[in-house]
DNA sequence: TAGCACATGTAATATGTTACATGATTGA
DNA sequence: TCAATCATGTAACATATTACATGTGCTA
């Protein structure tokens, strides 16, 4: 049901065609918020429509439509937003991951939060290039759509790579106590 | 697909039946990481049984079956957490509407924004008890099964509870820079 | 003029939710 | 003994993915 908060909130920002929001879905930001294939969003953009909460404001070339929210379209994503979120239907594979992290033998759990540290600080560098881009713009528009989501991004990837370091320091830790092969087999990679 | 593997891991930690993994996947930790009802549970347990992953352990009253996990289920599981994580599937309700945050009156955005705040302190008590309970455990079995999961769980909460903050703070610069009544009616609340 | 990106649609399959269904054990 | 919790199963429905399908407009 999310699915059309979503591209209802999308086009709250701008008008958009499927084959657009299809891109959004693809691109870095709704990566880490919802996700979704044109095959999806399209029968439910004729739902809204045919619901009167969006509406095709636009008709280009090779059959594009451009969709456009309308006030009762507004009128619905505001009650959404309000209604309490049931927090019990979070699905993310990621952090499944993170979880089974403790199932696998020292030395394995070490090479993955290098590799996931690692990821961690790509990610940051690719942040503060899209911060360097944006940021004349987000200063003097300080509640533009993707000002708050990336400011949450970046600090999300920053627990992240933190967090990373502070597990592989408790694996070290835990390596150097029991004085086993497990450090330097460990600390070679 | 990830449902799979999710059981073997929480299997791979330690063996239980389809109604203790139910309540894991209703419970606090696995909150933050994946969620199942028992109506998909039990019919993925036979199928991982009955493709040797994993195998009843024991059976107790009332129909028990405890499942633990085999050695050839714990290779595959080893085998999908050194896969690379397609990071494009995610689907978070609640960050979604962070992202959507900025669709709506500043008002309105401080609002939801201060009970996400007040939610955000809430959890960090929870987690605060939870730590003091753990604790000792963890302290001298650093690599158990809860740990690395409630500490980036605890980060992700101070993390959420920082953003607020710092949201709220651009809302308010924001009011205060063009002088209308906005400040005002957000503040009295 | 050929190849690529634009642009949409739908059918078959897989995954996940809600609702219906049944029965056993335990503790008040 | 009765209510709650333990314990599992499955059918109907909703949601999401993969694969198949078709055609347009731009640009090199």
């Amino acid at each position: 049901m999310s699915l059309r908060y979503a591209l209802l909130g999308l086009l709250a920002d701008e008008s958009a065609s499927g084959y657009v929001l299809t891109k959004k879905f693809e691109g870095s930001l709704q990566h880490y918020a919802w996700h979704a294939k044109h095959s999806q969003i399209y029968p439910e953009l004729s739902k809204l429509a045919s619901d009167g909460l969006i509406e095709v404001s636009e008709e280009g070339p090779r059959g594009r439509r451009t969709y456009a929210i309308t006030d009762s379209g507004r009128e619905v994503l505001r009650g959404w937003m309000f209604t309490r979120p049931d927090s019990g239907g979070v699905r993310n594979e990621f952090v499944l991951r993170l979880f089974l992290l403790a199932t696998l033998q020292p030395t394995d759990a070490r090479t993955l939060l290098t590799a996931y540290l690692q990821e961690s600080e790509n990610q940051l560098d690719q942040m503060a290039k899209i911060f360097e881009q944006a940021g004349p713009e987000w200063e003097s528009e300080p509640m533009s759509f993707g000002h708050f989501a990336a400011e949450y991004g970046r600090r999300s990837f920053e627990t992240l790579r933190d967090w990373a370091r502070w597990a592989i320091g408790e694996i070290d830790r835990a390596a150097e106590k029991d004085g086993s092969g497990t450090r330097d087999a460990s600390q070679t990679r």
